[in-house]
DNA sequence: CCCCTTTGACCTGGA
DNA sequence: TTCCAGGTCAAAGGG
């Protein structure tokens, strides 16, 4: 997406361009709507999302958002994930973390079957639209904490330009995203202001970078989902109820051919879709003629794709966001709009992306590899939240390399869902899942398993955006910062936690821990520039904690995993 | 006939 | 190893 301002930011696989402003809207508005966002969903990472069209009037990019190199403005506003990842602040940092995509329609939410009519709504809904964090609760104190980057206000640059300066800077979008994400939902809580528009932003690296990691999946609540198609076309291929919550969960798949994407929906005893999540991302345009979208998936899918959507032309997302371009796939960000929650729970839920293929779960099991989305902890359904997880499948880059998102889901233990990506080049067995520390929501870890067995790929839109993925370190920090820069990839696995505290990263016991290089930071952009951002990895301690898990059974069973592990929230725009 | 929803069973992973 | 939970499959039914 671009983001709001301008920036455009291609993502990889997903790229497309849109538009997504905020004019209007406030980033408080926008993000903010419930303070509570989800916890420690709040953000994750995001992914490039292909296809919400954003208009980048709010925030520039290049200022505001770094956009991943090959990303579009209009992937991110396509895909959820963008919006939240990236205007929000990073989950980790909790600086924005709260803020979750709340798209507040003014009307109540649509039911599903409203979903048609609801694009009216959605517009103006978008208005509305708030982005929480799903780290609500510890938003707080992780904005305030996390918040090292700031979000100047947005300044509204067209998408291209966007991309223009987005690139120029190098900057990574996603980390703005990611940030939004997680943290911007968490941050408004915390810190309206945070968002608000005008008022600086400030983004957890922190969370940010977990988000970003992930893969984005963030989940943004929206209060009020103006259900409405997002333009493609679903269809539910189970429901089933989930534990510890009321609400029913649909899943729904894109009904067009090899299209991976698949949603999550929520719906509340009443029929209000309380929450969304994306998995996966469209690998095709947007139908022409939506038939029909499903039910409350739909209608939320709706909008955020609509959002995102070129087509569909304007949305704004809180107060503002005026669809510009948009593009059609949205998907691969997940985003998730919601209510608040905070927990981590809800919030985080967001990424999946979907696998390339085959979305299923089983399949991702089979993988070994993850899940599905998981859904936060309790969630506690005020509003009816959106999630959406965008990150594509594609991209993340924190490291550098493209990461598409396979599964999520929650893991006993930690409300919070643990994203799962894979390394999308053709053979490369390399892959690393991204969770946010349950005790800890600020605190997001990412493990890698393998090694690549390839050469960081080239960035797909501006070979600057992508630099070799930074270590692990720098990618902490990144991710935390946001991004940047360079990313080299990790050539160890290793995995990070980071929190806003710090972050602090440590080298696999194989040996493979990253080495940072070159310096993040937000650059422009956000104006993170972040304390921490700029020190490589360990230093970084702004608001990330990194630590590094090692699993054991992930090292032991790396040998052959021998995977870099890394983090990043901010990583990559492309990652997100 | 096509498409979608519903629904119970099955599969897989995590604890 | 077992149990639990989440996610998916696929048959059946409806529009």
């Amino acid at each position: 997406m671009t983001t709001s301002s301008s920036g455009s930011i291609e993502t990889s696989a997903n790229s497309r361009p849109g538009s997504f402003s905020f004019a209007n809207a406030s980033f408080t508005d926008i993000l903010g709507g419930s303070a509570g966002g989800g916890s420690a969903s709040g953000g994750y990472k995001a992914m490039t999302p292909p296809s919400l069209p954003l208009s980048p009037s709010l925030m520039s990019p290049s200022s505001y958002f770094n956009m991943p190199a090959g990303m579009n403005l209009a992937d991110f506003l396509d895909s959820p994930v963008l919006l939240t990842s990236s205007i929000f602040p990073s989950p980790t940092t909790g600086a924005f973390a709260s803020q979750q995509f709340n798209w507040r329609p003014e009307a109540p939410v649509p039911s599903a079957e409203q979903g048609g009519k609801d694009e009216q709504q959605r517009q103006s809904a978008y208005s509305d639209f708030s982005f929480q964090t799903a780290l609500q609760g510890k938003n707080e104190e992780q904005a305030a904490q996390t918040t090292t980057t700031t979000f100047q206000p947005p300044v509204p640059l067209a998408p291209q330009q966007g991309e223009e300066a987005y690139r120029g800077q190098q900057q990574q979008p996603w980390g703005g995203y990611q940030q939004p994400a997680a943290a911007g939902m968490e941050a408004s809580a915390n810190n309206p202001a945070s968002f608000t528009a005008a008022p600086p932003l400030q983004a957890t690296s922190s969370e940010m970078a977990p988000h970003a990691q992930g893969g984005g999946a963030y989940r943004q609540t929206h209060s009020q989902r103006r259900s409405s198609d997002d333009g493609y076309n679903w269809r539910k291929y189970g429901q089933k109820q989930v534990k510890g919550s009321e609400n029913p969960r649909s899943y729904y798949k894109c009904t067009f051919p090899s299209c991976p994407t698949k949603k999550k929906v929520e719906t509340s005893l009443e029929g209000q879709i309380t929450e969304i999540v994306y998995k996966g991302t469209h690998n095709h345009a947007k139908p022409l003629n939506t038939r029909r979208s499903s039910g409350a998936g739909g209608a939320a899918a709706q909008v955020l794709q609509s959002g995102a959507g070129g087509d569909t032309s304007e949305h704004s997302f809180g107060g503002g966001v005026s669809g510009g371009a948009h593009v059609t796939t949205p998907e691969n960000s997940s985003a998730s709009f919601g209510d608040d929650e905070i927990g981590g729970a809800s919030s985080p839920r967001a990424g999946n992306d979907l696998d390339d293929d085959e979305p299923d779960s089983k399949r991702w099991r089979k993988d070994g590899d993850g899940e599905g989305i998981g859904v936060g902890g309790n969630r506690t359904v005020r509003e009816p939240r959106v999630v959406v997880q965008t990150m594509s499948d594609i991209d993340i880059l924190d490291d550098g390399y493209r990461w598409r998102k396979y599964g999520q889901k929650v893991v006993k233990g930690n409300p919070n869902p643990r994203s799962y990506y894979k390394c999308t080049t053709v053979g490369c067995p390399v892959r690393k899942h991204v969770e946010r520390a349950s005790q800890d929501l600020r605190a997001v870890i990412t493990t890698y398993e393998g090694k690549h067995n390839h050469d960081v790929p080239a960035a797909r839109g501006s070979a600057a955006l992508y630099r070799p993925a930074p270590r692990p370190d720098m990618a902490a920090a990144a991710a935390s910062s946001h991004f940047m820069a360079n990313n080299q990839p990790p050539a160890m696995p290793y995995q990070l936690t980071t929190n806003n505290a710090g972050t602090q990263y440590a080298p696999r016991p194989d040996g493979f821990g990253g080495q940072s290089q070159g310096s993040f930071g937000f650059g422009g952009g956000f104006g993170f520039s972040g304390s921490g951002f700029d020190n490589p990895a360990g230093s970084y301690m702004s608001q990330h904690q990194h630590q590094q898990r090692h699993n054991d059974a992930m090292h032991a069973s790396a040998g052959a995993k021998e995977e870099p592990r890394e983090d990043m929230f901010f990583q990559h725009p492309s990652q997100y």
